[in-house]
DNA sequence: ATCTATTGTTAGACGAGTCTAACAATATTC
DNA sequence: GAATATTGTTAGACTCGTCTAACAATAGAT
């Protein structure tokens, strides 16, 4: 099992991963700048994972994960993904505020809530609804405050039909 | 503007105002317990919060909100209610898991987020789909992993149309 | 009305995570 | 290759929120 970690902990983890991911090199101050905070934070955040095996760094060298270290970070990753994902493509979100909301939300939200967001997002993407699919009628609700002609010709059908 | 408050500081404020509501006299035991938190911990929060203005709370008194605090504990316990329900009802969620999300959540989702997230719950419960509302839809790919019947029609009909 | 049980407070320790200031190692430039 | 700039580390202070232990006030029971 996965080591829990702090917030904090696996913000650092998320970091290392990304920087790795974009080929960047990975350095004290590179993930002080990514995570805004001072490069003696960094420093410190090294030494406790690194005790925990989930990071490894010479002073004065490149900050690289261990398999476990790896392990634990594509999980926060895939998180962050997860959540980004739903809040820009389901509820049409603007992409900074998906990111900053992902960023928080990953740390705290449980695996099935999670599971259960991707599932939504995967349904809504597959599932059309009449002529436009589920998303593009919430987006039309979103803006105009009311139901797409279409939900509400139903709505009287349905109402119709039970009186 | 209300006060930004940390995580803590607004559990405090919610348990308060849920104690409240729920007709139970709102002590500092009673908070300890709601909060899984000792009592030398709710005294020290109440002492901050007095000093904010948000609490009233003469020593070994009732613990009361002021009309700043009222203000500040109505938003999250709106925060909680709008992310349970989101969770129970739209994702289908156990009410203990969307609790326990809700509380963590509700700290730091942001307020376009959560406005969506309402208004995402909204549309699904208002738009129906065909015979079956979307609600009903998406719980059936939820059990079965794979769209129902009435959605793969609608695919299928799309891919000839455009074959 | 006193004695006991419960509730609440104070004092102080602790852990997590941040910071600043000072110093040390590495890189860069001339 | 010495001088300087950059990067990284150490040491130690600080905040926040929690806890335990010891003590104080209130409530309840006889």
């Amino acid at each position: 099992m996965v080591r829990e970690q702090t917030a904090s902990m696996e913000d650092y983890l998320e970091a290392i991963a990304n920087l790795r991911e974009e080929g960047k090199a990975v350095r004290v101050k590179q993930v002080s700048q990514v995570l805004h905070v001072k490069m003696p934070s960094v420093t410190s955040a090294l030494k406790k994972l690194s005790g925990e095996g989930l990071v490894r760094h010479e002073p004065y060298g490149y900050i690289e994960l261990t398999s476990q270290g790896d392990k634990a970070a594509k999980d926060v990753v895939g998180r962050h993904k997860a959540l980004s994902c739903f809040f820009s493509q389901a509820l049409d979100i603007d992409p900074g505020t998906a990111e900053e909301d992902a960023c928080k939300i990953e740390h705290v939200i449980s695996r099935l809530s999670l599971e259960r967001l991707t599932k939504f997002l995967e349904f809504t993407q597959a599932c059309p609804l009449g002529e436009a699919n589920f998303s593009k009628r919430y987006k039309y609700y979103l803006e105009h405050g009311e139901l797409p002609e279409e939900c509400l010709l139903r709505i009287s059908k349905v109402k119709k039909a039970s009186e």
